[in-house]
DNA sequence: TATTGTTATACTCTATAACTATA
DNA sequence: TATAGTTATAGAGTATAACAATA
């Protein structure tokens, strides 16, 4: 429990290290947030057996019913080659299906089964936990703040994308 | 020029995607900023010829003179066998060197090299003004709002990292 | 026995391009 | 000729564990 902190002559560093011109920097930051996002998420939704992007793709297909590959490729900057492999393994799953649609045969309405629902469902529940925990150390305003801040930027970036982040 | 918007009887989506629960989700927001950010940093350093968090370490060897490579990995979230090849490169490349520490001969005390000197300085332009396009759809104070936000999420969830984030 | 760093290996994520089928 | 989606392939990024050298 005690951990001696006296006269540490450990090479593990016993300073705290500056950032430097890094400090501001989005770049660097965004990268960082990404990999603190990604490695606790890990403790949050691995069990559910979703790749990276899928319970996005859930998320998406059940807020906008009939929404194309394409469609969910702009909204989350992937290659549609990418969609098309994630899509594929949640129909195989039995999550999503692939409508027809009336008008133009080239293209696929997507919709969530009712087991794609209930997946749904209970991702729902754990990224939001996981949203929370992340925010834990940010008051109630300093959390919207930081949302708004960054869909305002990400509206910015992704005008061709066609997402609504007001 | 003119593309005639009239009557779109196309597929490719003239509605605009709702995010539903996901428009106040970090994990989703966090995950978009970064594809973002990283498609545009292509663009800004991509010339420079460093690998993904190669310019991070350049700053951070910048900033803190002897730093060794399991404190890098700390600060960067990265693993020590990554963290190695990298440094790896970079000293291949001339830019840094593994000086022997006085007392512990088991890690390395990384400094630049002149060269190395020479090649954070330009990276350090470079991804300010990659920073700068970034955040230009916000407001000095909301810029100063954003980095702030992020930097105090980040100090909370990386307290073992022995970073200065204030 | 614990720690720094290296090496080897596999897995995930992403990028590119050629292909089909529809329009 | 252009678009939606598929397939195949290669590359970058990350994770894991066994290893050597030093403490």
């Amino acid at each position: 429990m005690k951990k001696t902190p006296v006269s540490r002559t450990t090479a593990a560093a016993p300073r705290r290290l500056k950032l430097g011109p890094l400090r501001d920097n989005l770049g660097y930051l965004t990268r960082v947030l990404r990999n603190v996002t990604q490695q606790s998420s890990a403790r949050h939704v691995d069990d559910l057996g979703h790749a990276t992007g899928q319970i996005t793709m859930l998320g998406l297909i059940a807020a906008n019913e009939g929404v194309s590959q394409n469609e969910l490729a702009g909204a989350m900057l992937m290659r549609k080659s990418q969609v098309t492999s994630l899509i594929q393994d949640l129909v195989e799953r039995g999550l999503v299906q692939r409508a027809e649609q009336g008008g133009d045969r080239r293209y696929n309405a997507l919709t969530l089964t009712p087991p794609g629902q209930q997946a749904w469902k209970r991702a729902r529940d754990r990224i939001h936990q996981h949203s929370d925990e992340l925010l834990g150390a940010l008051s109630p305003d300093e959390r919207e703040q930081l949302t708004a801040l960054v869909r305002k930027l990400l509206a910015a970036h992704l005008q061709d994308a066609e997402i609504d982040f007001d």
